[in-house]
DNA sequence: GTGAAAGCGCTAACAC
DNA sequence: GTGTTAGCGCTTTCAC
């Protein structure tokens, strides 16, 4: 198998639709409807298609994907939009995304935009010139507007992780509320009730967003106060020094609270390295709980009580909802808005002893 | 700006060349050459060349790529081929490349190979079916012959992490052997004399295979025993299982070595998982140190030495390759072959006390 | 059942 | 300096 493959990919030569009508002796048009599997719907008599398919099999056709995608518009290429493809969230749900695409016969193009709206724009302008034949993508800044625009325009897209009210699009999101206030309550049933947050800005993006109101409505819900001292918010481009800062400050005047509850993996880790830095014992000073689960928050000391998130189902349902596009099945205002369920892993840097 | 990259999205309608050529009553020639910076070359009148210019604002003209590509042979698209986009270090080298591109107007497609030569091949011939300019790949299990007749082919495309000897392709890799070398030069230094070594087959993968080799020419130099019951091999897709039963049962003989070194970061990381679920004490039971390192080593427990690789440089020189094959600027033999050197991080796993 | 021909939007050789 | 023209490889309408 793999010589054989091999050996075809040596031949690899420029051989054209019109070459193989040029050797049968018949029309491009016939060699295109049976490439295309149109055999039948054109009535094609079974010989005419046998020896059509035998000549492309001798000759090592291969069609040409460039000519093909410039005379219908379609590339079987999909575009995936994330603030960072190194970030390991966006990395899993690439591979994921990618694993799915290859299995439908699609290549994906991958872009970061490092939260910038501007460079989301020129990508979503570029891949749309490249006629990707659709779109996934964490939306930084847009907004509902602009997208619905796109639905508008018939493009095929679904946003994930993000989205925006009032929206027309298709979307794939987790229970970000739910989720924060789980986290909030396993902090209450352990017993804390001095609990601080640490968050990032731009806080308008919807998972934060969402996250931080859960915050505040659990602890309303258990009546506890919330001390704006606690509350750490950091910018995406400096979260590290003002993490620092902030801990730093907290606890030179010890007034740092039970537990902290931070809102994406990067925080949580970023957190963790900043407490050990100020030798603050997890979880006997502070208690630990993030937002995001990475594979490592279980053998980090201590281990990370983390909220997962269904990354493998995020995926495949925003590449569904796609695919459902771009086979022109209509979408339901139902299908179309997807919430999926959130979970918690309860490790060691929130366990009272 | 943003209000503007927005309406003129908006407006994105199908404007061609030729609308432009009718409208200003000029041919398409002349509105090619313009828009493609070739005016003063052949010698366009400077006022015909800003009409042209100014109605190309005007009408908001976006050339069509795909007709472009068709017509040209280039895409401004590069492919990226790796065994697993969500493994940390090719994650973090996919990103580094993309931003690369990006400035250089490239986009990027990328393909995960799961270490399978098949699918490998399948996507080689996938992206230059699609036209990509070139390819930076880390090949799992081709050979020297295959990727050199894509050079003699002039193919652009540049090998990363892993190369093969009488190689004419570009390649970019790190000093693997001195890397290992360094880590079991650590070890002794430390007065580790038992040391064991978990690596990952297939062997003959040049990474792995010139890493086995600097630890054998470690171990001799300094004269010490390489005990086979120590050296612990695992298949790519049970590395887990395969890790836990042989410490387990190496521990259960009390037969551990004072160290190990493990040939990547996954196999560092479930070796500490394996190493603490036994309650094996590191490093004073055991030493651990690894090559490749991750960002959460430094806060593990303990906090693990590795031998750290320069994933940024990695990625710049194979772009810097690239560019210039497709660029068609000579690659001279000496540039082609490019080994990075490498550097050690010591942590905690490695300190006796 | 099959073929001729037009044309997608662009570039480039050649003509004037 | 600028225009004419052919054609990249494919799909698709329409004619026979």
């Amino acid at each position: 198998m793999y010589i054989f493959a091999k050996m075809n990919f040596q031949m690899a030569k420029k051989v054209s639709i019109s070459d193989i009508a040029e050797c049968l002796g018949v029309s491009k048009t016939l060699v295109s409807l049976v490439i295309n599997g149109k055999a039948e719907q054109y009535g094609i008599n079974a010989q005419t298609k046998k020896r059509v398919l035998d000549k492309v099999e001798e000759l090592n056709y291969r069609p040409n994907l460039l000519a093909q995608g410039f005379r219908t518009g379609k590339t079987n290429t999909i575009g995936v939009i994330v603030s960072d493809i190194a970030n390991r969230f966006y990395s899993r749900i690439a591979r994921k995304i990618e694993d799915l695409a290859w299995k439908n016969g699609y290549s994906v193009v991958i872009c970061s935009t490092d939260e910038n709206v501007d460079k989301e724009l020129q990508q979503i302008k570029l891949l749309q010139e490249r006629k990707v034949d659709g779109l996934i993508i964490s939306s930084s800044q847009l907004d509902a507007e602009f997208f619905n625009t796109l639905n508008d325009a018939h493009f095929p897209h679904v946003l994930i992780d993000r989205r925006f009210e009032n929206m027309t699009s298709s979307s794939v999101v987790i229970d970000n509320q739910s989720g924060a206030q789980m986290a909030v309550n396993h902090l209450i049933s352990q017993g804390y009730r001095k609990i601080g947050m640490i968050s990032i800005t731009p806080q308008h993006i919807s998972s934060i967003r969402e996250r931080v109101h859960g915050f505040y409505q659990a602890m309303e819900l258990a009546e506890l106060e919330v001390n704006p001292l606690w509350n750490i918010d950091v910018p995406f481009d400096n979260m590290e020094n003002e993490i620092r800062n902030s801990l730093q400050q907290l606890h030179s005047q010890h007034n740092l609270p039970e537990a902290f509850f931070t809102l994406n993996n990067n925080l949580t880790s970023t957190c963790l390295m900043q407490l050990r830095e100020l030798s603050v014992k997890i979880p006997s000073d502070v208690a630990l709980i993030g937002f995001d689960d990475v594979l490592y928050f279980d053998f980090t000391n201590p281990s990370i009580t983390a909220i997962e998130q269904p990354v493998d189902l995020i995926s495949e349902q925003a590449f569904n909802l796609l695919l459902k596009q771009i086979k022109k099945n209509d979408v339901t205002k139902e299908e179309r808005s997807i919430c999926l369920p959130i979970s918690i892993n309860i490790r060691e840097s929130t366990i009272k002893r």
